[in-house]
DNA sequence: AATTATTTGTGCGTATGTATC
DNA sequence: AGATACATACGCACAAATAAT
């Protein structure tokens, strides 16, 4: 129990207000009624209440009463959603958020950025320091979501103190009843596999990141359209990789793994372009002797020797959509989790 | 005139801090001793003080006194830096971006993201809303940097209330006292056009942004190698443009310009790269019908048909740079400007 | 339309507790 | 141990805004 009668005014109408026993609107007692109520004097009242009115919780007006704000208003002032992602400058992500800064400067919003490194304990670490900023909402993209997450309890807290998170890019699995905005990527794989059996290759190779849910699942798309056409599905065909080794890898086992297959399924442009230069550099012709298909349609896609075909991620769209998403949350609207398509303008290198 | 006795001490009071009048330590005077001072009872100032303390500008200490804090302690819970910047996707800025993030958050700082599109009047929104934000410090990308600009009112008002603002890439010309934290563009465009006359050229084109402080400089250095070196400096060769007329304009006067010359300095690689494919498209050789010089040294000039040969740009480090300036002018040390050399690892296009 | 009661805001006085020097 | 300073607590009086009579 707290020491001063004050606080211990405080803590009792604060959580009667949190549970709900004084709802918006009026409720509050009088300072005289609270007076006799807990036996003692108006000042100690009014500095119990001026501490729920400096946390915002209430509205004191003269004359009138203290009146319960609601949670909406309780926090107007703020407009703050944290934006928790792997890296800022890398690849893609520059441009999902800019449309997540778009999006939320068009609703009033500001974003407040946060950089994991897609390092769990940098994650853990950020988390605990949102845990007391003054933030509205939260946008995350998940970090190694393949792995098992040990930050899932700090995602717990955050709802519990009732801030709303989307999860973008990569959700994880454990964690129950929290909205993401993600690509399609198992029917990304199997549409990007499909569109290379259906110009008659049949040895196809596969190119996965092993430690985020989109290598998941761009590699059971891969894997289910190969079935589905009676094809080989072959383990040394299909190369793992982890985060922090994508051009190495490619150096050291790119070409012994497309090596007697016609075509590969690249997880992403970061891993085609340098399979694409190291196959060139070995004199293979694409897509004449090797056909790649990649995932995310960036601008290296473009300026690659050969034009990589690649599946178009939404960048933009899928940062407004998430904050769009957001923003009904903060309102009080629980969202559905949302499947982005992929669409694909063909190019050089099928 | 505030209204109430207590304000007017808390006015009083909070300017007599800000002005230095009580420095950091102990100095402010007892409660009693206030009570006689300002003629007032010891719950007003009480109440005055309490005022202090909630804004974080005073200790109160039982049984010692009542401390000014630290600027730095000051406003510890707050640690937020806005950072407004042209655009947030786009060529070098998410390379910036990332180290400003970097360092902030080593110093315990969060970014609050901003963009301008390089736009006067979102700058203007920008910053009107910033002056009601609990900002530590601001870091902006300037608007059109070589034009008039009409917000430096909101800059100096920034100032006024003692939120340290900085510079990066561009800045204003007519606003004084404020640091920055810029590239050598002058000695950039020396250096460039300087390479390219040793190598023998001696027609030597130019395309530079006419709208922002960099084209303005990098054109002054190109000029200043030409007249050292007696060269002739001729209007015909020297081409203009401005914010969103990039690739337009290179399809369009990109030939005529660089037509009886043997070289070329860019502005940047968003203009370099373009005229290299029209260049190469129109059959003539790079470098051997026409040599390009760039700035940046962004990833495009690396990916391009023949790589370009480009000043390095600081980028993460220029962030970096920028970040631990605006932490010690938090710190309540004025900073110098500072500019930034250029390297450069000469590649194809020369 | 004016009055009155209620409620919060401001201001002052006193007394006691407790940490610091 | 004593002086000093802030923290808590209670008391009262009046002002100003509101709401109901």
């Amino acid at each position: 129990m707290e020491k001063f009668k004050y606080l211990q005014l405080t803590d009792t109408l604060r959580t009667a207000i949190q549970n709900g026993k004084y709802v918006t609107g009026e409720k509050l007692p009088s300072e005289n009624e609270l007076t006799k109520m807990h036996a003692c004097s108006r000042q100690t009242v009014r500095q119990a209440l001026g501490i729920l009115d400096a946390e915002g919780l209430t509205e004191r007006i003269r004359g009138s009463g203290t009146y319960v704000r609601s949670p909406r208003v309780q926090k107007s002032w703020m407009h703050n959603v944290a934006v928790v992602s792997t890296y800022i400058s890398e690849y893609i992500l520059p441009s999902i958020l800019s449309g997540i800064q778009q999006e939320l400067s068009i609703n009033g919003y500001t974003a407040m950025l946060f950089a994991t490194n897609n390092r769990v304990d940098n994650e853990r670490r950020i988390i605990n320091e949102l845990l007391q900023k003054p933030i509205d909402g939260l946008l995350v993209e998940g970090t190694k979501s393949a792995l098992p997450n040990p930050n899932l309890d700090l995602y717990r807290k955050l709802r519990q103190q009732g801030i709303p998170v989307l999860f973008l890019n990569g959700y994880y699995q454990d964690l129950e009843g929290f909205p993401y905005v993600v690509t399609d990527d198992r029917q990304g794989g199997y549409d990007a596999t499909n569109l290379l059996i259906h110009k008659g290759h049949r040895r196809i190779a596969g190119i996965f990141k092993n430690d985020d849910r989109q290598g998941h699942e761009r590699y059971l798309g891969y894997t289910s359209a190969l079935i589905e056409h009676g094809l080989a599905l072959t383990d040394d065909r299909v190369l793992w990789f982890s985060t922090g080794t994508r051009v190495d890898m490619v150096n050291q086992y790119g070409l012994s793994v497309v090596e007697g297959c016609s075509a590969v399924v690249c997880y992403n442009d970061e891993v085609a372009v340098p399979l694409l230069n190291l196959l060139l550099h070995a004199g293979k012709a694409v897509p004449g002797d090797v056909a790649i298909m990649s995932f995310d349609n960036s601008t290296m896609a473009d300026l690659a020797a050969v034009r990589i075909s690649s599946l178009d991620h939404p960048k933009q769209k899928l940062g407004v959509e998430a904050v769009r998403r957001l923003m009904h949350m903060i309102g009080g609207q629980p969202q559905e989790p949302l499947v982005m398509p992929w669409s694909l303008t063909e190019k050089e290198s099928t």
